[in-house]
DNA sequence: TATTGTTATACTCTATAACTATA
DNA sequence: TATAGTTATAGAGTATAACAATA
């Protein structure tokens, strides 16, 4: 196959089908709530404090490209759950680290998550070459919303 | 080994991933707001109208993977700003053909439609293989959606 | 009786603005 | 004066439920 770059008319063709597909995709896994109540962003913030450790609403914020305003609201409802908690930063009295609890963990970790194992599911499905092609897409898709 | 499928464990990982990548750029897309007024739902009837002919809200809704009731929503918003035009279905009464106006067409047209514009540039920056990696990944990304 | 569409209402998610506290 | 976070409010986007009209 010979390699030839989209011109930005075949692009522009594109545009309409990939916000299309995103919106699509985001309704589906809003619609998959079994017995969690987690909505995605309350997932996303957990998946990311079980990665890299405890962090604050900015970095949080920053991270998910979300306001920090925005973010608050989510840590919010995570702690009145007890999935996270606040600590003191250690030598910036303004700055608080959200850490992931046990029971943040053990949500993370359980079954009846409903939105990560239908995604799950769906992902599995694909053909391997499929899946990889997703996979690589996923970066790109990130470097699209930095830009 | 030739091929090398993912585990599922590994796969587990990327979950998370996809989620957030894809909630970053509708919110990306979302803030995206010039002259055009129109939101992401909006533009994606306006599209498809223009791709498919004139439809029903039942054909819409489906297409877009949302609730008849709120594709009638964004199809009034779009009537009432003289984008779109309903029609009665030849032969059965109840169904209503929207669709879209010269008006509609030129705003489709038009530049001034900042998500869609930065989208396009944002593409345009990405490395011609990326730019396939990520166009493949449309049609799988509705797969996943419709599974 | 089933289907298409409308109307009314409520909920989820995120943003903006104004404020407090610490640096 | 600048930054981190909180509180209050508003908005966009979508869903659910109840209804009307046509099939």
């Amino acid at each position: 196959m010979v390699k030839t770059p989209r011109s930005q008319a075949s692009m522009a063709s594109s545009v309409n089908e990939l916000t299309t597909a995103v919106g699509q995709l985001l309704r589906r896994l809003r619609s998959e709530t079994g017995t969690d109540e987690l909505n995605l962003s309350q997932l996303g913030v957990l998946g990311r404090l079980d990665q890299q450790g405890p962090m604050t609403t900015a970095d949080l914020a920053r991270a998910e490209s979300m306001k920090p305003q925005s973010m608050g609201t989510i840590l919010a409802s995570l702690e009145q759950e007890g999935l996270v908690e606040r600590n003191p930063h250690p030598s910036d009295g303004r700055q608080v680290l959200f850490a992931m609890t046990g029971k943040g963990a053990d949500v993370r970790r359980k079954r009846g998550n409903a939105k990560r194992e239908w995604l799950l599911a769906a992902l599995m499905q694909l053909e391997p070459d499929e899946q990889r092609t997703l996979l690589d897409a996923i970066p790109l898709i990130k470097r699209l919303s930095e830009s």
